[in-house]
DNA sequence: GGCCCCATCAGCCGATCGGTTGATGCGGGG
DNA sequence: CCCCGCATCAACCGATCGGCTGATGGGGCC
């Protein structure tokens, strides 16, 4: 006998994504498409609904929840989620995995390559883009720092361009704190100066 | 008589992507897709050999020269192109207008949009989503600060991190003359630390 | 109870930054 | 030819930053 197909939720905020992934999954027989969802609370809500096989989830979502937190919630539920995404910086993937997602895709990728990784998400078998894979074998072999809750605090509001002194006026601690904190931001981000430390922190998205 | 479709060349570098304007641009009988491109140099060699009515262009197409050139050089050569990108930033849309775009719309456009706006730039007329047309107007009525060559490419070194002698070294000029330029930088971008400088610049894609 | 991470704070000092004023030279447009 | 935008440079000064050493206290974890 053959096993049933695989029923699939898409969500990504653009028609035109959502077009291509059903024109490229309809060419599967064993890929079923039963929903699509152009916001995270539409996802989150079909997918209690439908309960599919795997929820293909972009992690920018313009309005609304972001791809992160609509994982988190789909995969309490127990629902395996395919995050398929256009950015592979350390920081989205670190928040992808932790809210649980199943594996993680670069939209650039091949589409067989897709199809292979939506058939082993199914099967709760986690599938990573190459540079995905790259990025994480490599962050375990060297941790990358990793900012602390406060450290990210101090580095919003020095992406805001604010000196010392507003800084720690505005998270209400003082201003030899701001200093300590930031030299811990320096170390950790391999910078020296404040300019250094938001243009790595735009760069690797480490801010929402 | 019937007028003969409208003749359409993708480019795009996510396959996903190339395949939902696919499908979508199917369901119009009036829209012929002959060809699809994965790279800028595609593009063009493609549009020479082709010359379809309008070029669908992505701005951002990872490797190889990146969409603004891709348009300049198939603009150049009588051929239209409508942008179809992500973002709506003032810089990127300054850059495809002035490198000959016939039209700029969103990804997020509504697919009906689309079809409209590939009709209009197969006659040469010109369509813009709401954001961008928003954003121009705004741009008309009160001109936004446009950064100078010499003062982006201080920009530049800034968002490396360096200090103003690192950066003058960099560019061969002396320290004076940094800080001036710095000064204006500040003025234009509504600003007065380095960090929100930065912070601008990555936010506005004021840098390659 | 000890250990470690995190957050908090202090004081010091040299280096850097930001603002200001003013000046020169070059090129294009009217 | 004159004006203006652009790039270049100088000198000055107060404010800020970055690096340092060192200290305190609260939570987990074993």
């Amino acid at each position: 006998m053959t096993s049933p197909a695989v029923r699939i939720l898409l969500c990504d905020d653009h028609a035109v994504v959502r077009a291509g992934l059903l024109a490229l999954l309809g060419s599967e027989p064993d890929i079923e498409v039963v929903g699509e969802a152009g916001s995270g609370e539409e996802a989150v809500a079909l997918a209690a609904r439908l309960t599919p096989d795997v929820v293909l989830m972009d992690l920018q979502l313009g309005e609304g929840i972001d791809g992160v937190e609509a994982t988190r919630r789909i995969a309490a539920t127990g629902v395996h989620v395919l995050v398929l995404t256009t950015y592979d910086t350390d920081a989205d993937i670190t928040r992808a995995i932790e809210a649980g997602a199943t594996g993680y895709l670069l939209k650039a990728e091949r589409p067989e390559e897709l199809f292979a990784a939506i058939r082993s998400a199914a099967q709760g078998r986690t599938t990573l883009s190459p540079p995905v894979a790259s990025r994480v074998m490599a962050r375990m072999r060297r941790p990358l720092p990793t900012l602390t809750d406060r450290e990210r605090d101090i580095l919003g509001q020095l992406s805001q361009g604010l000196g010392n002194r507003d800084i720690a006026r505005a998270l209400f601690i003082s201003e030899a704190t701001v200093k300590t904190h930031l030299g811990r931001i320096y170390d950790k981000l391999g910078v020296d100066t404040r300019a250094g430390a938001v243009a790595v922190a735009k760069e690797q998205r480490l801010l929402p």
